[in-house]
DNA sequence: TTAAAGCTTCCCATAATGGCAAGGTCAAGG
DNA sequence: CCTTGACCTTGCCATTATGGGAAGCTTTAA
């Protein structure tokens, strides 16, 4: 048993983001001490880092929540975490073309900018009118705020079917 | 002159972001009628539509800032605008390469997954104990929440040195 | 005993966008 | 002249995941 700040030190996740997965329902509340203290087992550790590795490789908050949930049910259906892989895999290569496209876009306007003291420039004469050549299908994000929204998040998680039972 | 919904429509700018845009000052404050209703000339709706474009390459509201600058400056080098435009590239490919270094490593994962009915899942043993050959560099994103980080942002912009003047 | 380090909760901020609500305005039609 | 509907205004809330900081209590080491 130890503190949050241990926990932490252990599982690489930031003894705030801690208390903020308890607070949204990602980890179960932990087991205070009479003065109030979070305590953590070395179970509790090892969602910890679960969820941090999930983090890493992309995952939101909330398919991290339906990730716990298979990882803790033994009936499982390997399938099913497969399909929930892939289906963020196919959010991260979408991600990519997208930002594959701006950058292609760019450096080719970029390219064609003598990039020295004078004042005219391709890459403004664009912004300011677009020329169909450089048009690609940077446009019209369709339903990508900045990056980090591939799932509209339902409103509170309350899964906590971590560890802790 | 014309009210902020046919801007809108006329810029492909969401009469929301018009809106915001002003208050951060992105754009100067638009001339009101008397009854509050703001005025937009198509000088103004030229400027939305290079802040539209900017934003769809990706381009941050800061960056912007310093584009719109550049864009009124007669006197600027492209120089300036080329190297505000390939660092924002160089933001795109790093953040691409973060992103294709996850989908590899799902995908390397889930090629090892049976996705069947039986629970012994490769993806799910992964993240309970990342094993090394899938750890390339997944880990730690440095300085990166989940995307479009790439400018900190000062504090309120105020550049506002876009059209009426 | 005291100081430092750690914990708690609460509030604020981020980037860019949308949504909703209450209320004023304007134009067209009766 | 009045109503209706479309449009505008402001303001507040929500989003995602994360960090910062303050005020106050606890624990620990000296």
């Amino acid at each position: 048993m130890m503190n949050i700040g241990q926990a932490a030190k252990f599982s690489g996740v930031s003894a705030k983001m801690i208390r903020y997965y308890e607070q949204i329902g990602l980890i179960p509340k932990a087991i205070r001490s009479d003065a109030g203290y979070r305590h953590y087992s070395s179970l509790d550790v090892h969602s910890l880092r679960f969820i941090r590795r999930a983090r890493d490789l992309g995952f939101s908050v909330e398919q991290i929540s339906e990730l716990l949930v298979l990882w803790c049910d033994r009936d499982r259906a390997s399938g099913d975490v497969k399909a929930l892989a892939l289906s963020h895999v196919a959010g991260l290569r979408a991600k990519i073309a997208e930002l594959q496209a701006m950058a292609q876009t760019l450096e080719h306007l970029a390219d064609h900018c003598h990039g020295n003291e004078r004042p005219d420039c391709p890459i403004l004469a664009d912004l300011a009118e677009p020329t169909a050549a450089a048009q690609q299908r940077s446009q019209a994000p369709l339903r990508t705020p900045r990056f980090g929204g591939d799932t509209p998040a339902s409103s509170r998680i309350r899964a906590a079917t971590a560890t802790r039972s």
